[in-house]
DNA sequence: ATCCTAACTTGGACTTTGTCTAAGTCAACA
DNA sequence: TGTTGACTTAGACAAAGTCCAAGTTAGGAT
């Protein structure tokens, strides 16, 4: 993530202070935010920056490939800045956590050209879903 | 999903028109509506249905593993009623068409032990991505 | 170094999707 | 046929996200 902005800049960007904290926030492994959390992180740095702002940086993001958007639930999206490494991701049905997985195999391969209908096929998003150790031992929460 | 009214009846529901209605608007194949629609649908044989009860219904529906929530996209939640069959997703990066498809082997066998944190799986839903042959044909849209 | 301007940001109104509640209605059993 | 608790309703509320007009600013031009 650290020569995000430098790619970014070279892609046309405008290197603002508010695009800047918010690639900060999102630096990491595991990392699975929502925009609300992308929000009230990146306001601890830079606190006037507006809800729109962090919804147009994130929609960029995700644009350019840069950043991933996770619909685990049907709450809110969460973003996963690890986009440049193909990965799954295995959520807590207890909790919500949410692990950066790999399967071996490409998930593509799984579906036959019958069951594919004349689509032309971009990728897969496979959520596993399981109880966490914490939730398996106090299942009643 | 005939007998669906008569499983329900068994397990203790009382059988309401708005209930049978909202049955009736779930049954078939490829069925992939919002709530919203499912409302709509609804509505058009008893039109003095509730947006709260179909929410409710849905969630009873889902509850009982009758029905199942996919969220492909992260807006509204789609119910699918073909919860007896098991199935993956295939959704139109263009113009949003799900079709139900038939992956073989067990999607949870590509995950291995290291992968799974402790984890206790329950399941894996896979949603393949592409371009269908109309947005293919047609891709800006 | 300063100016200019298109690109960016802002606050707030608005939309969509979903939840909750209090009051009224009714399916199913006695 | 009466009773009752389960079900339904309208509307207020909440959460997540979009849109817009007005103000600000990064970075190239001068």
């Amino acid at each position: 993530m650290s020569d995000l902005l430098e790619r970014l800049r070279g892609r046309g960007w405008r290197l603002t202070s508010q695009r800047r904290v918010v690639a900060e926030v999102l630096d990491g492994e595991h990392v699975h935010l929502t925009a609300d959390e992308v929000h009230a992180r990146a306001a601890r740095h830079l606190p006037e920056i507006s809800r729109a702002t962090v919804y147009n940086t994130l929609g960029e993001l995700v644009a350019l490939g840069e950043v991933l958007e996770v619909a685990t639930d049907g709450r809110a999206k969460r973003y996963d800045p690890n986009a440049r490494h193909a990965h799954q991701h295995l959520v807590c049905s207890g909790c919500g956590a949410i692990r950066d997985v790999h399967p071996h195999g490409d998930p593509l391969a799984a579906l036959p050209a019958t069951e594919r209908f004349g689509f032309v096929l971009s990728g897969a998003a496979i959520t596993y879903r399981g109880l966490c150790p914490a939730c398996t031992d106090a299942p009643a929460r």
